[in-house]
DNA sequence: CGTATTTGACCAGCGC
DNA sequence: GCGCTGGTCAAATACG
């Protein structure tokens, strides 16, 4: 019996190795049933043999888990392969794209440097001819004894003109014009713009005598002069208006407790244009942006709209009215739209009382009435017709646009006036198409392909005339 | 450390 | 000539 009891000893010494990764609790049960029963019959070792048989099915059952485990690891490693090879064969297709998408950009944008700079040319030729000079002078005085006239008729100009025509209306914003020339820094009822001729340098009949060059100087002088403000509600430091800014100067200026901020173009070393941003005095929230100069350099899509408003602003402040011209840049802008301006209270004024010719795009006037006389160019009804895509979603502008048109007043509303401002100073392509529609007005001309490669989708519409709605504009 | 912004100084034009 | 004002410069400072 002590040969069985050695026995059990090896064979409970095995099963304790085997059992050595189970319970601690087997393992004790195994050691005390032999520490307590040295004579153990064979009941009991048979017993103790189908435990440790149990323990050691348990322990194959875990090693088998495990092999499991490593099967699926190595399946899922195997998969993780399959899939990352997947990944990058779609990054190398992606890359593809993206090369292919670059060069067309860059041919894109080729094209358009080309254009732009064939437009520069033609418009630069056209200001450096004499007789053309000698037009924009005659043109600025019939503007000026226009608005002589209009001042005498006591015709409402805008709400600055109006404190200084000592009516009893209040210098409200609610009726100021969408676009109206204004003076932005005194009340001079006179007007400085001509009666000094310091001020802005002028072309008069002594250009006759000087030669090309003389005059040449003298139109960019005046080109820089002649300024284009956008107003609008905003609580950003200045608009999105796609080009690059360089602050250079903060100053006080007089009747204003904001603080007026200098930036130059940055988009080019040399560039001439700067802008000036300056909170409004009676409504603080306004921020009214001021740009003036000529850009010398290519401008990026959404830039460029702005550039042509500039420079169509500061053609129209120079070319009048009666004027016509083969080149649509030079042509008057006040043939089809100065005479309701000038006519309506809500529309568009001209003053010369600033010591810079400033033309102004009032964007915070919520009682713009679409009844008025005064057509906006297709370009400027574009949002109400913009196709929607279904990524991208509606744009703010039309859905305030689709929220305006059920109005029975036909004025526009608060919400339409924050989402035009909203969209100014955070959607450079709306800004874009905004300018490039101001610039149209003023300058009478097709939108710019360069709009067309920036907004695609907005380009569709204006070449698109059927899909424009002028309903609301009628209603 | 390079770039952008701030801010006082400076300049030019203008009115008195 | 002097002072006021708008506009610009540039050194100092802040920021990423």
């Amino acid at each position: 019996m002590e040969f069985v009891g050695k026995e059990e000893k090896r064979v409970f010494k095995e099963m304790d190795f085997f059992s050595s990764s189970g319970s601690d609790s087997s393992r004790i049960e195994l050691r005390r049933d032999v520490s307590e029963d040295g004579h153990s019959n064979e009941l009991d070792t048979g017993l103790n043999l189908l435990t440790t048989n149990r323990h050691v099915s348990e322990r194959c059952k875990v090693e088998d888990k495990d092999v499991s485990r490593k099967e699926l690891e190595m399946n899922r490693r195997s998969s993780s392969s399959n899939e990352f090879i997947i990944l990058k064969g779609e990054l190398d297709r992606m890359n593809s794209e993206n090369n292919q998408l670059r060069n067309v950009i860059d041919q894109v944008k080729k094209q358009f440097y080309e254009l732009q700079h064939h437009i520069m040319t033609v418009v630069q030729h056209q200001q450096n001819s004499k007789s053309e000079n000698q037009q924009i002078h005659k043109i600025s005085m019939q503007m000026v004894d226009a608005e002589s006239e209009a001042r005498k008729q006591q015709i409402f100009l805008g709400p600055k003109q109006f404190v200084n025509q000592g009516t009893t209306r209040p210098d409200d914003h609610s009726d100021s014009a969408i676009i109206h020339v204004q003076d932005e820094y005194d009340n001079n009822v006179q007007q400085p713009w001509i009666a000094n001729n310091n001020k802005v340098p002028r072309l008069d009949s002594s250009d006759d005598n000087n030669d090309d060059k003389n005059n040449e100087s003298a139109a960019e002088a005046t080109m820089k002069k002649a300024r284009v403000s956008v107003r609008a509600r905003s609580e950003a430091t200045t608009i999105s208006d796609g080009c690059q800014w360089r602050k250079y100067g903060q100053k006080m200026a007089k009747g204003n407790p904001c603080p007026r901020a200098y930036y130059r173009c940055t988009e080019a070393v040399g560039c001439p244009v700067r802008k000036q941003v300056q909170r409004c005095a009676e409504d603080r929230s306004i921020l009214v942006t001021t740009y003036e100069g000529k850009h010398n350099h290519p401008l990026p899509p959404a830039a460029m709209a702005m550039a042509s408003t500039t420079t169509a602003a500061t053609t129209m402040l120079l070319s009048g009215s009666s004027y016509s011209s083969s080149n649509p840049l030079m042509s008057n802008p006040f043939d089809t739209y100065a005479p309701t301006m000038l006519s309506s209270p809500n529309m568009a004024t001209l003053s010369a009382s600033s010591p810079f010719p400033t033309i102004t795009l009032d964007l915070t006037n919520p009682s713009f009435n679409g009844t008025s006389q005064f057509k906006l160019p297709q370009h400027f009804q574009l949002f109400q017709n913009q196709p929607q895509t279904s990524s991208s979603g509606p744009h703010p502008f039309n859905q305030i646009l689709s929220h305006q048109s059920k109005l029975s007043n036909g004025q526009f509303s608060v919400e339409f006036m924050d989402a035009a401002t909203k969209a100014l100073t955070t959607d450079p392509s709306f800004s874009s198409a905004l300018m490039a529609a101001v610039a149209s007005i003023m300058g009478n001309k097709p939108l710019p392909n360069t709009i067309n490669n920036a907004t695609p989708e907005i380009a569709r519409n204006m070449s698109d005339s059927s899909m424009v709605n002028t309903d609301f504009l009628n209603r």
